[in-house]
DNA sequence: ATAAAAATTAAACAATCGTTTAATTTAAAC
DNA sequence: GTTTAAATTAAACGATTGTTTAATTTTTAT
């Protein structure tokens, strides 16, 4: 589906309200008036609210099995692979942060019966190219082999994104000026946070 | 606050329901008819729907300090002292995991003006515990001393949280039947996931 | 320049929202 | 047993919700 500019900024403003108000806490007229746009426009374009949720998923969780597979052949080191895989994930839910939190409240409520298949599917493709790197780090030696791979995931995102919805407390705690250095602070501190986890989990023997 | 039987019914509804539909997408009729009681009667309790919350969250946070201090003086050994913890922290954020759901979901929520207090003072309670054995640990030479510490905290509940937020996709891959055993699973395999990950993470020299 | 199609608008729709009212029933106190 | 207070109820309040309508403007094609 190709997008014009109007439908463009229906879904970016559509993003950051369901993001920082929950789509129930956001009313089309909401998202209207910040878009600048005649609130029948959402329904001309899109159709009903719930399928512009559908729309914003669908656009917003494009693959990028291509970057985490260069990220795999970047270097011959196994450890410095994970570098390069975390980094590239942290950086990429980041940017990303707005549609996860959407889809963590969203894909456990059973009143929404929103179409979740562009995720899941992108999610298993990247389930799929680190459980291969991993047992070839393991046959190789470098990585134990008493690992729980598929809950490897859950460790690294859920430690980014339990940062992320407990960032007020967090930025007194480490006073991160919210505007100017989240970012960094996502980039340096806890991204290296995340490469040590992983790599001590993987190369832990008990 | 005592409360009686109606009130304690409607907190329960109300914590199940907020979690599972989230705040905007639970009315009270919704919560009133599934208690069982006239939706007049919660602005009679409580006086409005912000403050059932509030009262839900002030009610639900209690603090765990005492039980927390108990795991950290079962044995001598540190490691040992890990498996306590962890087994302690996952347990106690399982059985809140719909307050902790919410909490999440609301704490950035800019619209609302809620009192996150007794959230924030349990955590950071909880921290200082934390701090002070870990620096024992890295005194005493068990523990690595370039961990950082704030972000164990993230490591630990997110993992638990990011695999409660993709809960259904998890169900095929490890077969779980829901109704029968999470909580197995949970108090088992995940438990022993953030074990190892964590006394990995505490015993890494780079 | 004219006709057809697409985009945009203000207004209205019925449904639901949280909250309040005023009346009635139940329980407690004396 | 009577009085007072507390609990419970159905009904109504105005505001807001997502969506649709029908009319108008703008753009595109011929």
């Amino acid at each position: 589906m190709e997008l014009n500019e109007k439908q463009i900024k229906i879904l970016d403003v559509a993003e950051k309200m369901f993001a920082e108000n929950g789509y129930d806490g956001t009313s089309i007229r909401a998202i209207a008036k910040e878009a600048d746009i005649n609130i029948a426009m959402i329904s001309y374009y899109f159709g009903s609210k719930e399928k512009l949720l559908e729309h914003l998923l669908k656009s917003k969780t494009a693959n990028f099995t291509i970057e985490l597979e260069n990220a795999l052949a970047t270097s011959t080191d196994y450890l410095e692979k994970v570098d390069n895989v975390i980094s590239l994930l942290v950086r990429r839910i980041h940017k990303s942060r707005r549609i996860y939190k959407i889809i963590h409240f969203e894909y456990s409520n059973e009143n929404r019966h929103i179409d979740f298949k562009s995720y899941l599917d992108s999610k298993r493709k990247n389930y799929e190219l680190i459980e291969k790197f991993i047992k070839d780090g393991q046959a190789a030696g470098v990585f134990s082999k008493k690992v729980n791979i598929p809950l490897i995931f859950p460790t690294v995102l859920g430690t980014y994104f339990n940062f992320y919805y407990n960032k007020k407390s967090y930025e007194e705690t480490y006073q991160i000026n919210p505007k100017i250095s989240l970012d960094d602070f996502v980039h340096t501190t806890l991204t290296e946070h995340i490469k040590q986890t992983i790599k001590a989990l993987l190369t832990y023997e008990v």
